[in-house]
RNA sequence: GGCGCAUUCGUCUAGGGGUCUAGGACGUCGCCCUCUCACGGCGGUAACACGGGUUCGAAUCCCGUAUGCGCUACCA
């Protein structure tokens, strides 16, 4: 009997979509899709207390966003509770499984003594053996840990062992009737027919409970995979103090999702002949879980940065323009100007906010541009600035053409005209169209501008240098 | 504490006994291009955690130590 390969990506809804889930979904789906599997989606929300719609469809939606797309569910947990209870009683009845009546309390307590002593603490299986029912009395059940070792071959750990004093008889079912995460996910994996769990190294230790587990239900257990952690670059766990952790907080930095996607793929693999950049379609021919590395990897923002520099220049503006839109609201549309400036300015931005940021300075009001300092200082002296710019005003105005080339061949003609270098009159132009030092060439910046603008910008410069003041005056 | 897992440049990685005086990428430094900034090009810096084995030969295999991380719940 061959199943069909099935994959699933099982976050929890206590929070926003954490970038390590997202690298977890898009394993599990390279992996689904490269070997023509199932990609299911479940959302784990037995935990009543930390658990959250909102959260649920916050996730989904970063999922979508990240263009992680499933194929199954999304299922939810919480409508499956009396599936799990079922399939409880039906190991209490078939005696793999039995009710305990130990209190909370007295567990805790023994597990502090046993700490104490500085010993490992687990449940000794009192109520094993029990044949009586206290009455009114609530209890929980536990599975019954056969006494043998569990092994197991992971995808990417490979042989796994655990002794079988390591495991005991923990909790299937809560004494207020919910089942237990252990529970949960078996029973699910096993009804919706998983034959591969990829998840965070953080569940190997449960794995071994899990395994017994699937066996008791007569099954075979899945092939696992447990993916190494992404850490901070503190070397700890990725936290907010390290970093931002969530999608959502990446995708307003600016950061496009195929950039986030390809950059998280690289954390723990490698696509081989040194490749970097490398499309989702391109890595799902030759992604394989087995190929992933076994240790951590540090999340290094500096580099998801350059990934998204990247693709922004690869990109056309048509292409960049949707992504753009909500860090830009002054230019809802794309038009021949913004599209020049996308083309402009997207080598040099490494985010959609710093892209936005630059193209801004386009859409304010001619008279409205402030000086950079750093720009005022170097590039706005000098005795002869007003005449120079007059000049430069001038030339401009009698250039009918416009363009790029004519531009420059204007005002080089002039600086060459009055013995003095171009750059007397290129880096005041710059301040005075954009306010900053640095800027795409300048004669392009001037064309991407237009005519009146560039104009009106100059005779601004000028109104500021006679009023002896640079700042703009009008807000 | 117990158990599990991991350990190649600052970071992501290639490498799976000889081709490694260890390759690529990010970052960083220098040079070139140049109206500035980017882009691009060229070049530099920088790593096999440590100690034992096995072997003619080890980054690659084995053992130990150290360090880090994870789990150790009627959380997931």
């Amino acid at each position: 009997m061959s199943r069909p390969m099935k994959l699933r990506f099982a976050p929890s809804p206590t929070g926003f979509l954490h970038v390590g889930g997202a690298r977890t979904a898009i394993f599990n789906l390279l992996h689904a899709r490269r070997h023509g599997g199932i990609m299911a989606l479940r959302i784990e929300d037995t935990d009543v207390e930390r658990s959250k719609q909102h959260h649920a469809d916050q996730i989904l939606a970063s999922l979508k966003w990240l263009g992680c797309e499933w194929d199954e569910g999304p299922i939810y947990q919480s409508d499956r509770l009396d599936r799990y209870r079922e399939r409880v009683e039906e190991l209490v009845s078939k005696g793999l499984a039995y009710r305990c009546y130990c209190s909370v309390d007295d567990l805790e307590a023994e597990r502090r003594a046993a700490e104490e002593k500085g010993e490992a603490f687990r449940y000794p299986g009192r109520c094993r053996t029990r044949t009586d029912e206290p009455a009114g009395q609530p209890s929980a059940v536990r599975i019954k840990v056969p006494p043998e070792a569990i092994e197991f071959d992971d995808l990417i750990r490979g042989h796994v062992r655990f002794e079988a004093e390591q495991i005991d008889d923990f909790v299937l079912l809560r004494s207020d009737g919910n089942p237990t995460y252990h529970l949960s996910v078996v029973v699910d994996d096993v009804d919706m027919g998983i034959t591969h769990v990829a998840r965070g190294d953080d569940h190997l230790s449960n794995t071994p409970k899990h395994v017994v587990l699937f066996r008791a239900f007569g099954v075979e257990p899945p092939t696992f995979a447990h993916l190494p952690l992404i850490l901070g670059s503190d070397k700890k766990r990725l936290s907010k103090r390290t970093g931002a952790t969530s999608t959502e907080e990446y995708q307003k930095m600016g950061i496009l999702p195929q950039a986030l996607f390809n950059f998280l793929m690289l954390l723990g693999w490698a696509p081989g002949g040194d490749r970097e950049i490398i499309s989702r379609d391109d890595a799902t021919a030759i992604f394989d879980l087995s190929d992933v590395n076994k240790s951590a990897a540090v999340f290094d923002a500096e580099k998801l940065a350059w990934v998204n520099g990247q693709y922004l220049m690869a990109m056309s503006a048509a292409e960049i323009h949707p992504h753009l839109a909500e860090f830009l609201p002054e230019a809802p549309v794309l038009d021949a100007k913004l599209e020049k400036l996308l083309e402009l300015y997207k080598i040099r931005s490494r985010t959609l906010v710093e892209l936005a940021a630059q193209v801004r300075d386009y859409y304010i009001s001619d008279t409205a541009v402030t000086y950079e300092d750093e720009a005022v200082k170097k590039h706005l002296k000098g005795d002869d600035l007003a005449t120079r710019m007059r000049d430069l005003r001038e030339t401009l105005a009698g250039d009918a053409a416009f363009t790029i080339e004519s531009t420059e061949a204007a005002v080089r003609a002039l600086g060459e005209a009055k013995g003095l270098g171009a750059g007397k009159y290129i880096h005041p132009l710059r301040v005075a169209l954009v306010g900053r030092v640095s800027s795409p060439p300048i004669f392009d910046v001037a064309v991407g501008l237009g005519r009146n603008s560039t104009l009106a910008r100059l005779d601004e410069l000028i109104r500021r240098i006679d009023a002896g003041n640079l700042a703009p005056q009008v807000l």
